[in-house]
DNA sequence: CATGAATGGAACGGAGCCGAAACGGTTATT
DNA sequence: AATAACCGTTTCGGCTCCGTTCCATTCATG
């Protein structure tokens, strides 16, 4: 038994949760970012950029230019692998934990508002 | 009767289609252009520029600029409108509908394999 | 008509992301 | 110890999008 859906309720669903992201004016994160930040706290770590990048299939700059990004915006932190100092690995925070969860509340809301 | 969804499967669902939608490498839409792309083409028309940067709180030349980019993609088109040339009418295309709605397909694909 | 309001678009400088290639530091191999 | 392989980062030029401001056209109002 899975979740039942149907196109016309999907693109709504997604109409209205783009909108109030937009009206937000929140952080503004690309869809590649917020790919990246969902994998991160939903995929079991530990996550490096090398793995994302091959779960992405993107290059490697552009997981580490997004790392930038959003540790900027302290959602995500990084630190060197003490047992093999070339990974890095990625970690979550208080405040991505806090990102993420209003985002899928966000959903919730807007799927609870959909029209049959 | 309304969608049941809960947080951990909205994150998961939309942490799959973010995925799908970086490694399709497809036109690449910004988180505004896909929000005006689907109020074009499930908001009742006439769409003009000035109520779409309303609808989504943002200033008018961002609509523009999406017209312009989604324009060259052929995912919407401009006409004067005839009864008050001031105004210009956004409409859909044949490549936009088809664009739009392979997106929904993805969004039901992915909903149908959440785990419960 | 003449004036003002309304509409969409253009121009400008600034900021962020892009892909491709090259780089420094770390570990494995010989 | 020397070399190769690996990992993440940085650099470069180029492109797109951004916000603000200003402009041309069109309509409403006196």
């Amino acid at each position: 038994m899975s979740i039942q859906l149907r196109p016309s309720q999907a693109l709504r669903l997604w109409q209205q949760v783009s909108l109030a992201e937009v009206r937000a004016k929140e952080p503004d994160l690309t869809e590649r970012q917020l790919a990246i930040l969902l994998t991160i706290y939903l995929d079991p770590p530990p996550h490096t950029v090398r793995g994302l990048a091959g779960k992405l299939d993107v290059s490697k700059p552009v997981i580490t230019r997004a790392l930038d990004t959003m540790g900027a915006l302290k959602l995500v932190s990084r630190h060197r692998d003490p047992n093999d100092r070339r990974n890095v690995l990625i970690k979550r925070t208080v405040e991505g934990a806090l990102f993420v969860e209003r985002f899928g509340d966000v959903v919730v809301a807007k799927s609870a508002e959909l029209p049959l």
